[in-house]
DNA sequence: AGTCTAATTGCATTCGAATTCAAATTACAA
DNA sequence: TTGTAATTTGAATTCGAATGCAATTAGACT
């Protein structure tokens, strides 16, 4: 078996601790009487060592909690393995349950992710010189970004995908959820029901997502010869869709037969409206519809009748596609778009 | 003023364009006609160099799309400007919220968050791995760990500051919300009320945190000379909270007329539960509180009591605790424990 | 102009691991 | 046993920025 010098090895262990030291590839190649070389070899998979080597390596790195250093790894492979991930900390998309997937997602893959979260449109500049001066492999952009934003990524070729969102202006991966289809497909169930009297509240004028949902909606109702329709802006928050119902109904006097909003947050808010403010029934007086599939729509309080996003699915596409194009940077984007699913609650 | 020869920065522009490279402080300095050194003090705040000088570089730096690499930078100051942040999916905490908080804090000081989302315990040696791996600074710990695993960052000297959970294994820093002290305020009001038949749902066996909870409300309950009490364990969710309360009303046929829950979301799966499946109303036959001041708590069709942790301090002493260990490793470990704030709602 | 100090600038080295290429060892066949 | 091919190993270089130290320049004051 390997062969190791005990005595060199405490030897190390004392000067490393004595220099309050983290041991280096060269600290384990000389207690384990070998090069530098070999010690890095034995730590990549596939690399060509003898076995004897490698356990002597392995051996002696573990006495000496030896991990390989991933700054100076990224600096010499230029692979850092690291993406950022960008959300905007609108309710939205229900960035939580996005952010638990990506990270399986990436785990699997040995990827990690450095975290940028949105607030203010200034952070924006300064985000991106940060992911580019992090070296990071790619970028996930659950965010909503100028056009012209997107392009600093383009012509610095980092490679990155939009989630939820999609333009036109730049060539880029996306993945998304067919928003238009989903409204028409709630349009379609509604008008089926009989309701001719729609309210729609938005999400804030600046969002594509709502401007999708919206336009998806807006389109089907006019296929379908309805003309009774209030376009509402709201924030895509829990209060903004309480308050749109109520001002539309009590101080504008006009109460709609059917609510479609922009995301499930505000339906919430809109359900909560209608029973405990207005004393409507819902969905006898009023059906109120969502689009997501966030957690609190299941819950027994609303039962939200919404579109279901497969967040699971779209997720492990983004991160699928971003290591893709990580490693085939000469690979096309490509934009996936899912369905979402009609999940029928008693809202509607 | 600071004279640049452009025809030596478009020759170098054009040298990095075709061999599809980023730019380099090399690059920025043959381009400036300066030295590297020069280059790299121009972006160090109080750097001693000229007007003229950092005038010149910035300007060829921004041509040239130069931003330093902090990959480059951390292997040679042995700082990475990265902080690990591990959070485990328990629907517990209301992370989202922290991770916003966290995020902002960290930002102003100019630190990046790894993120790591731990799903099952197996996870965690790996995590740790990667962690020692990657150089962080320090790590904020908002995951329930084994006293052997924080071990793990002691003996490594990785600043660390637990946040929502405390231990005596280790010195180590925390950051908490007085739990026990929280449940107190909360059973001292229902018992104002004339509630007197409880039950306690928990959160898992081995969260902390429950366990504090859960402690807190029953010492008071048995200072208040109040017998009966009831205890279910409970995951933290929605459903466990529903089911919970459903269970034990319908299939033991015992009643309480209050239900402490270690949590909010499982709270409002008991209003659910008592007010549409049981056909109680809250609160006259039944009082239900939680713990934490999670948003849906205060939607109308809950409008949950609880103790309202105060995440924004708490999110801010972690990261001003985390950062000052990280400045001065010296710094003994400190514990800071926040007081939640009863929040009276209409479901107790 | 000359001297002396202070402010700038550049040179050379460093951080820690990966990798190329050549040297050394082993394996294997004849 | 010897020769050749295949496998292991090590030496030297590289990634990109920061920094101690020496060299240079600028500025102040006779």
């Amino acid at each position: 078996m390997a062969i190791i010098d005990k005595s060199l090895l405490s030897q190390v262990q004392a000067e490393l601790k004595s220099a309050q030291q983290r041991a280096t590839s060269y600290d384990v190649a000389r207690a384990a009487g070998v090069s530098q070389s070999a010690v890095s070899r034995c730590f990549k998979p596939g690399a060509s060592v003898s076995n004897k080597m490698r356990e002597k390596v392995q051996y002696v790195a573990k006495q000496l909690g030896y991990q390989p250093n991933a700054i100076a790894r990224s600096l010499i492979t230029r692979r850092s393995n690291i993406v950022a991930v960008v959300v905007n900390n609108d309710a939205n998309l229900h960035y939580p349950e996005l952010l638990v997937e990506l990270s399986r997602d990436f785990n699997d893959r040995g990827v990690h992710m450095l975290l940028f979260m949105l607030e203010q449109e200034s952070d924006v500049t300064s985000m991106m010189d940060q992911i580019w001066g992090y070296q990071v492999d790619g970028v996930i952009l659950a965010a909503q970004l100028k056009d012209e934003q997107l392009a600093f990524f383009e012509t610095r070729n980092i490679p990155f995908v939009y989630y939820n969102r999609t333009t036109n202006s730049v060539p880029s991966s996306s993945v998304s959820c067919d928003n238009a289809e989903g409204e028409r497909t709630l349009v379609n169930m509604l008008c089926d029901q009989g309701y001719r009297k729609f309210c729609i509240i938005t999400g804030p004028a600046d969002s594509a997502v709502s401007a999708n949902r919206m336009q998806g909606a807006l389109t089907r109702l006019h296929e379908l010869d309805i003309a009774e329709v209030q376009i509402i802006e709201g924030d895509y928050s829990y209060d903004s869709g309480k308050l749109s119902l109520k001002n539309l109904i009590q101080e504008q006097g006009w109460t709609p037969d059917a609510v479609i909003c922009a995301n499930d947050i505000m339906a919430l808010g809109c359900i909560d409206a209608a029973k405990h403010s207005l004393g409507l029934r819902v969905p006898e007086d009023i059906a109120i519809v969502g689009f997501d599939g966030a957690a609190p729509a299941r819950w027994d309080a609303y039962q939200l009748t919404t579109i279901v996003q497969p967040l699971e699915m779209m997720a492990e596409a983004a991160v699928a596609m971003l290591m893709q194009r990580i490693e085939n940077p000469d690979m096309p984007p490509e934009k996936r778009s899912f369905s979402g699913i009609l999940r029928k609650g008693l809202s509607a």
